[in-house]
DNA sequence: TGTAGCGTGTGGTCAGACCACACCGCCCGA
DNA sequence: TCGGGCGGTGTGGTCTGACCACACGCTACA
């Protein structure tokens, strides 16, 4: 079966292979594209479109030139291409922005939840050491940074983004922090657009501000319920609230298919 | 910010703009490259850079030929691009297996949380309204179908897998089927490898398929918290069972790094 | 009227060329 | 002897042109 492909799959095969293998690890180079082609007996043509889909994909980085930090090396950064995907499945009818929304509700909810029971367990155990402890100190630098009023609009989201990719990564899973990072920017133009759409935003970034400091509140405290409930009103509220939820108004509801049990397009 | 950029990313962001903005919509043809080329004033191969990513992310199909079904056709299927993704990332050693594991089981927790609920709301309602049963019969005909002991262990895991999305479809969110199915994707050699480490496969495919029904019984029944828990230990237990529990002694601890902090290697 | 065969347009691939860039080392001047 | 400037060299980035395989659709022939 691996005769009969085309060329450029058989140089991601390999590229694969290598990897699993060990062959390649993180920070080591890619052969030089003229040298893999002549390898795999295939046009540097093929090698460069499978080279492009790995740096897409976050798995490498190229850049030009000569020298140690020359050519194209193994990066496996996983939030470079878990965005693109989502963005581009999102732009092309494949995710309804609406999944998009409950699966980061559902991601979010876990994250929180998991954070509050290490934070109350360390604290139950008194015990000395530290690590158990998750490590809040980037979501409270960014909620401190967000205090400022004299943010924009568009500041005030990003570090927004950023406060709740920072759960993702206290809590130390990697794939629900590349799934969150992608998710959010799939659905950043719809957060934008809608923070225009409210009646008084200076009224909103302070509620928002508020559930920030109640969530990591209820993190800290060890409340788990508390933290699952609270983040889950809190993304649920602001979409809700935007424009966005013109397009959502089915968000807690369970027919998201149209009369032929079809995908509602959106 | 739009100059400077690389001749392929002008292209993909070419397309992508043409996506967001409805030019171009799922079925629609993209044209030829070499039209496309000349339009967008670069070489060919840079548009097939493009291209190429476009499909190994799942938005497009292409075939040669000429015809209505030949070209580079926009289709939208999220399954591929994800597994793609996970895959490598894993192999590339940016996603921690144990991560991926996870992920899986708060993604799963939630699926049958929810298609627990709708079919306890669906029964309380008394409605006529079928719809709003969520439809299991495709979990169902799976279930059947992995009761004939005739099947191998390849197949028996190639059902199972084929279940858990049924799941995931069933329960309408798109982005956690795409999601679900790259996770799985990613493991799929450590669950294969594991299979063979078992003591008693008759005994652990009894047991799956038991649980199994224990499941899909729980959300017919309409009891979300029993549904979460048996996928949990269902889950939980494949791979304590298998040899994947000697890569995964932190499944469900919280210390997924070594002294350095680092993420440890598996 | 039916069918076999060719024209045409498409993606798939390759070879070769050129450019920009970044390092590396030689060479020349102080 | 030491220092800096400058070209060589290897890398990715891009373009061009060519050829192939394929599938459709039309045409010409039986």
């Amino acid at each position: 079966m691996s005769i009969e492909r085309r060329a450029w799959e058989v140089v991601l095969q390999n590229i694969e292979l290598d990897l699993l293998s060990g062959r390649l690890r993180p920070g080591d180079h890619l052969p030089p594209e003229r040298a893999l082609a002549a390898e795999l007996g295939v046009g540097r043509s093929s090698v460069r479109e499978a080279i492009r889909v790995l740096e897409v994909l976050g798995l490498l980085r190229t850049s030009a030139g000569s020298g140690p930090t020359a050519g194209a090396i193994i990066v496996a950064l996983p939030g470079g291409g878990m965005s693109a995907l989502m963005r581009l499945q999102v732009a092309a009818q494949g995710f309804p922005v609406s999944d998009v929304v409950k699966t980061r509700l559902v991601l979010e909810a876990s994250v929180v939840t998991e954070l509050a029971e290490a934070s109350a367990q360390a604290s139950s155990t008194m015990d000395a050491n530290a690590s158990l402890h998750p490590d809040l100190t980037t979501p409270e630098l960014l909620l401190c940074a967000m205090e400022s009023p004299a943010l924009t609009e568009g500041e005030f989201l990003a570090l927004d983004a950023a406060f709740h990719l920072a759960l993702a990564t206290a809590s130390g899973n990697q794939v629900v922090t590349a799934t969150m990072a992608g998710l959010r920017s799939a659905i950043e133009g719809y957060v934008r657009a809608g923070a225009t759409s409210l009646t008084s935003w200076p009224d909103t970034s302070a509620r928002l501000r508020t559930e920030h400091r109640a969530i990591l509140g209820a993190i800290e405290a060890g409340d788990p319920p508390a933290a699952r409930s609270l983040v889950q009103s809190h993304i649920a509220g602001y979409y809700a609230e935007t424009h966005l939820a013109n397009h959502l108004p089915d968000l807690f509801a369970n027919d998201h298919t149209d009369a032929n049990g079809h995908p509602v397009a959106r």
